[in-house]
DNA sequence: ATATTATGAAGGTCAAAGATGGTCAAAATA
DNA sequence: TATTTTGACCATCTTTGACCTTCATAATAT
C-alpha cells in the first residue's frame, strides 16, 4: 500500500498543475478529505514541498486561515537557486554576501538600489548579535530576500 | 471561505476611492448592512486601516454620531524620516513591519518587489533567535534599509 | 427664561468563544 | 534505523456580546 504521504503529495502536485503553479487550500479540510491527522499535511509539506524541492509555502492562522503553495519558476541552471541551494550554506560573512550581491547586480538580476537595500540589511553592524550567530541569521536572511527575487521574477 | 473583516475593508476602501480619500460613516448602520456585531466594525478599523497602514480615525458618540476615516498623504522623505527617528524605535514586530513596507508600496515609494524583498527578510521564521531579540534586531535592519531608500533616492 | 435632569442615540472596550494553522515528540510502520 | 502517522498542546486571527462612555435633545424644575 502506497504512502499516504504520496498520495497527499501527489493529490497536491495535480492541483498545483490545474492551478499553474500556486495554489491555496485549508489544512482542516485536505486532512478530513484524506482522513488524517492534521499534522501530517505539515508533514507532506516539509518533506515534498520544501525550497529544496522549489515551493515556497505560506500560510496563515484563524477565521478564514489558509496554507498557500506556490511552485517557484525552476530553471536548473538559476544562479539564485544555485546560490541559495548550495552556496550560501547556512552561515555567511558580511564580504562574502557583498560579493555576491554585487555580482547579481552585475548579472543584472537586481537593480542598484535593491543591492544597497539588501547590503545594508546585511551588515555586521546592523545585525547585532554575537558573531557566530550572526553569520547563520545573515544566511538565513540573505536566502529568504533571493527567494523573494525568485517569486518576484514569475 | 472569505473573511468577513476583508469584505468589509473592501467595500471601505472602495467608498474611500469614490471620495478622495476621506469618509465619514456609521458604526451601527454599516454592521447592519453585514450583518456583523458594531464592535467588528472596530476591528475592521483597528487591524485594516492603523496609522501603521497610512489611515487616520477620528469619531464622535452620541447623537449624529460618526466615524472618519482619512487617507493620509505625506511627503514621502518626511514619512521615511518617521519612520526611522520615531515610528520603528529600537523593536518591532513582524506584523507592524508589514504593515508599514505595505504602506509605503502603496505610496509608491518602493516597488512591489523591494517590498517583498523588505519584508520576507523580517519575518520571525528568518530571524530565527530569540523572540525578544528579534525584534529588536529587526528594527535595526527594517531602519538601515529604509536609510538605504532614502539615500539611493536621488 | 435658565439650569438641571432624563432619555435615547451613537460609538468604545475588552474578554470569551470560535476558527484556523503550527510544533514536537511518541507511536507505528516500512 | 529511517520514515510516517498521530495526538496533545500551542499560537494567531476573527467574531460576538456584555457592559461602558459620550453627546444631543427633550423634559422638568427653579
Amino acid at each position: 500500500m502506497a504512502r499516504l504521504s504520496d498520495i497527499i503529495e501527489d493529490f497536491i502536485k495535480t492541483l498545483l498543475k490545474q492551478s499553474e503553479g500556486e495554489l491555496e487550500l485549508q489544512r482542516n479540510e485536505l486532512a478530513e478529505y484524506f482522513e488524517c491527522a492534521p499534522s501530517q499535511i505539515n508533514y507532506v509539506l516539509a518533506t515534498r514541498f520544501s525550497l529544496d524541492r522549489g515551493y515556497y509555502i505560506e500560510s496563515r492562522r484563524g477565521g478564514g486561515g489558509f496554507i498557500r503553495i506556490v511552485q517557484l519558476d525552476l530553471d536548473k541552471d538559476d544562479y539564485l537557486l544555485y546560490l541559495i541551494n548550495e552556496r550560501i550554506g547556512n552561515s555567511i560573512s558580511e564580504n562574502e554576501t557583498k560579493d555576491i550581491v554585487t555580482n547579481i547586480m552585475e548579472r543584472g538580476i537586481i537593480t542598484e538600489r535593491e543591492a544597497a537595500i539588501i547590503n545594508t540589511a546585511l551588515e555586521d553592524k546592523v545585525i547585532a548579535i554575537p558573531a557566530n550567530l550572526r553569520s547563520i541569521i545573515r544566511a538565513n536572511i540573505l536566502k529568504a530576500m533571493l527567494v523573494a527575487i525568485l517569486r518576484s521574477r514569475v
